[in-house]
RNA sequence: GGUGAGAUACUCAAGUGGCCAACGAGGGCAGACUGUAAAUCUGCUGAUUUUUAUCUUCGAAGGUUCGAAUCCUUCUCUCACCA
């Protein structure tokens, strides 16, 4: 019976995981949880520097949640005192110091991101400066001792930079021995992150037996999402990303544009669907039953009901079905009024169609504006008063009122 | 501290006195096509109602020249090697 439910609820866990470290010590927490009802922790950290969450951060969140059905109570980490060194995972940049006030309004900001997805029952936000400003110089002397700089190196990325006589800063070391420190504090049964979090995660497991914790964390690995274009990784930089608080219309237009082959991959990591739900989907793709284009608005659907609502999602849906399949203009736009008549790349500058004028000119060159549907070509074109629907290929649109 | 190399448009990267608003690639935008804002092909991608023209741009400031991204001087910043 238990047996049962603790194997469903490991199949769950196990979902699109990259690695699982010490799966004995999850399964025994599982366990523990099915036979005696007792619960466990488990950590993920966030970095305060970004508050704008996307999908990508939220695979991790949707994990979080599975943990949150089988008995895991989240200690959500906001990295507020790491956030100070960076991250040396990939880039080195020195980062800015961000003022308390700063941090308070980014984790508010996260806060209300995420419970979209978290119980806040089962969710504890905490700030890591807590605990490790408490810790003092000899604190930090004693913490640097646990461990040496042959192993420091064996990390890949430091390794690297090490061969290639790229400078690594006495304080990128710190961070991982920072952030394992927090799992000491935290006492964390399991903390999961993403793949390039790997050495960093380790050492929360490696510090948590130096300080004598009683327990080491188990730690669970999540791929990197790709992003918009199925190769990169999702990032704000790259400008390949949904984010959480983009508005419905978008999500929805931007989910049905992946490729059909990540569609499966965004289902795996972020769908609410069971893995056995998502099988009969792809299996009715693969027989011809089922439209891909259909498989795709519902994740389209799923995805924005969670961030927005359902009746939201809805509307996006028949939008986007106006809008891009039968070519109509969507119902809601910018509007824009204009005293006396006005020059038409003048008015597309001003309504944020373009950029600028000679942009404006070349859009219409190529043929790529619209008046209420229609055509133009003539650069020099003056619109006399009345109302105006201009548009810009098939995503940009302003209504303007000329008097 | 010493020596050397470099700084070009959103990014990478050509260009070493006029043919340079500046090759090429990526990215972005648009057109065609499509179940899609996918894929593919094509065009555009400094600004300006002087648009086969004008103005501003190649780290910054000066200078040489009829003419400079290209030559000279100073400065700022990055990087590598040595210590």
């Amino acid at each position: 019976m238990s047996e049962q439910k603790i194997n469903d609820a490991l199949r769950e866990i196990r979902r699109g995981t990259a690695e699982i470290i010490d799966e004995a010590r999850l399964t025994a927490l599982l366990k523990a949880y099915f036979e005696k009802g007792e619960t466990y922790t488990v950590k993920a950290g966030f970095d305060p520097t970004a508050p704008d969450l996307h999908l990508g951060h939220t695979v991790l969140l949707q994990k979080l949640a599975a943990f949150q059905q089988y008995g895991g109570h989240i200690q959500f980490l906001i990295g507020d005192f790491t956030a100070q060194i960076g991250d040396p995972t990939g880039k080195n940049e020195t980062r800015k110091k961000l003022l308390p006030a700063q941090i308070q309004l980014n984790a508010q900001s996260y806060k209300s991101q995420v419970f979209k997805i978290l119980d806040p029952q089962k969710t504890t936000v905490v700030f890591n400066s807590q605990w490790i400003n408490q810790l003092g110089a000899a604190g930090m002397l004693e913490l640097t001792t646990t461990f040496n700089v042959a192993r420091m190196l064996e990390r890949d990325d430091f390794d690297k930079r090490h061969k290639a006589g790229i400078s690594i800063s006495i304080s990128e070391f710190i961070y991982p021995l920072l952030q394992g420190y927090d799992s000491v504090h935290l006492k964390s049964d399991i903390e999961i992150g993403g793949t390039d979090q790997k050495f960093n995660l380790l050492m929360g497991r490696h510090l948590q037996r130096a300080y004598e914790v009683g327990k080491e964390q188990a730690v669970l690995m999540m791929p990197i999402l790709e992003g918009l274009d199925g190769i990169q990784k999702m990032s704000k930089s790259l400008g390949n990303y949904i984010a959480v608080a983009d508005a419905p219309n978008d999500m929805y237009g931007k989910i049905l544009s992946i490729s059909d082959t990540l569609m499966w991959r965004y289902y795996e990591l972020l769908s609410s669907q069971t893995l056995d739900q998502i099988e009969s989907l792809k299996i009715g793709v693969e027989e011809g039953s089922l439209h891909p284009k259909k498989v795709k608005e519902a994740l389209a659907i799923e995805i924005t009901t969670r961030f927005h609502s359902a009746a939201e999602a809805q509307a996006a849906a028949q939008e986007f079905q106006r809008v891009h399949a039968q070519s109509e203009i969507p119902l809601e736009m910018e509007e824009y009024t204009f005293e006396g008549a006005v020059w038409i790349a003048k008015a597309l500058v001003d309504t944020h169609l373009t950029s600028s004028t000679s942009q404006a000119r070349r859009e219409i060159k190529q043929g790529s504006v619209k008046i209420n549907q229609d055509k133009i070509d003539d650069e020099q074109l003056q619109l006399e008063a009345g109302e105006y629907v201009l548009q810009i290929g098939k995503r940009k649109f302003a209504r303007i009122k000329v008097s």
